[in-house]
DNA sequence: CTTCAAACCTGTGGGC
DNA sequence: TGCCCACAGGTTTGAA
């Protein structure tokens, strides 16, 4: 049973990145910044001014709007910068008393002018990140210059479901790899991708060029139903590394059907649901509703 | 151009 | 009890 517990790490994909831009939101805009430190180097890493100079080009600036794609979030700062953040595995941003102790994870600190709570990017694994960028054009939107290649998430207007599918049928690759490539889709991490395919009935195998125009559709639908469903959950969080901007753990974690259930039974049928490796991580599927694909022969052309 | 996999990082838990 | 190692995984980078 290798089903996670409170104890597990689980990383924040789209669900809990928006649950978490909208709890930072109403704390932090509007508000000026007086002070910002960087407890640890590595969490500016992306920065070309480092540390310091992410500091001090910080210092005095306004945060005007909180906005998200994908797993990237960022705090508009004027008409051509913003503060750009991701949360890597199991980064926080978490908002509260200036004075209250410093956690041994905090990796960046900045308190405002208006002597208010301060706001703290916290990280155990250092995966995440910060950085004051410039704005640039996107995909049908501007968003930060680092992240202008990432396509638009399921959520969002700016997402193209045509485009979608006839970018995914053309790769030469697995359905899960797919789901997981920012590039083509944005949002969807090994989590979420496990239940859409779960939900929609694929495989993780599949090769995307054999996919029907059905089933490219009714994978969109379970990819958008899955993160629409956490994201009113309140995303999925198990323990105490991951939780939401004021401290409060989600608890969507009793609606997986397949990701970390490992030998419990299938809710649609009782099989056991399987793990097998992927990608030097896990995939958690259902052996009768997701038919592993017979070995593919490319189309003999001519 | 595309696809793929190593590397980055640290806390946890199982095995011995 | 305590040590070691596998595992968790999003993204970048460089190789093929």
């Amino acid at each position: 049973m290798a089903r996670p517990t409170r104890t597990e790490v689980v990383v924040p994909e789209l669900p809990e990145v928006e649950t978490v831009r909208a709890g930072i939101e109403r704390h932090v805009v509007g508000r000026t910044v007086a002070t910002a430190e960087v407890l640890n180097p590595r969490a500016v890493r992306r920065d070309p001014a480092g540390p310091d100079g992410f500091a001090a080009a910080m210092t005095g600036r306004t945060f005007l709007r909180a906005e998200r794609r994908g797993k990237y979030l960022w705090f508009a700062l004027d008409d051509s910068e913003a503060l750009l953040a991701h949360l890597g595995m199991s980064g926080q941003l978490l908002v509260g008393e200036p004075d209250r102790p410093l956690s041994p994870h905090v990796r960046a600190r900045f308190t405002f002018t208006d002597g208010g709570p301060d706001l703290r990017f916290t990280d155990q694994r250092t995966f995440g990140h910060l950085m004051l960028t410039e704005i640039a054009d996107g995909e049908r939107r501007l968003v930060p210059e680092p992240i202008a290649h990432i396509a638009a998430d399921p959520l969002e207007a700016a997402f193209d479901a045509k485009d979608f599918a006839a970018r995914l049928v053309h790769k030469k690759t697995q359905v899960k790899r797919a789901l997981l490539d920012q590039s083509l889709i944005s949002g969807v991490g090994n989590i979420y991708a496990d239940e859409a395919l779960w939900r929609a009935k694929l495989h993780w195998a599949r090769p995307t060029e054999t996919l029907k125009p059905a089933e490219v559709s009714r994978l969109l639908d379970a990819v958008r139903d899955v993160l629409t469903e956490a994201l009113k959950a309140g995303g999925t969080s198990f323990d105490a590394l991951y939780v939401n901007v004021n401290g409060e753990s989600g608890y969507f974690d009793r609606s997986l059907h397949a990701y970390g259930r490992e030998g419990e039974p299938c809710d649609r049928c009782a099989t056991p649901i399987r793990r097998d490796a992927f990608m030097n991580r896990s995939s958690y599927s259902c052996p009768r509703c997701q038919r592993r694909p017979r070995a593919w022969q490319p189309p003999v052309v001519g």
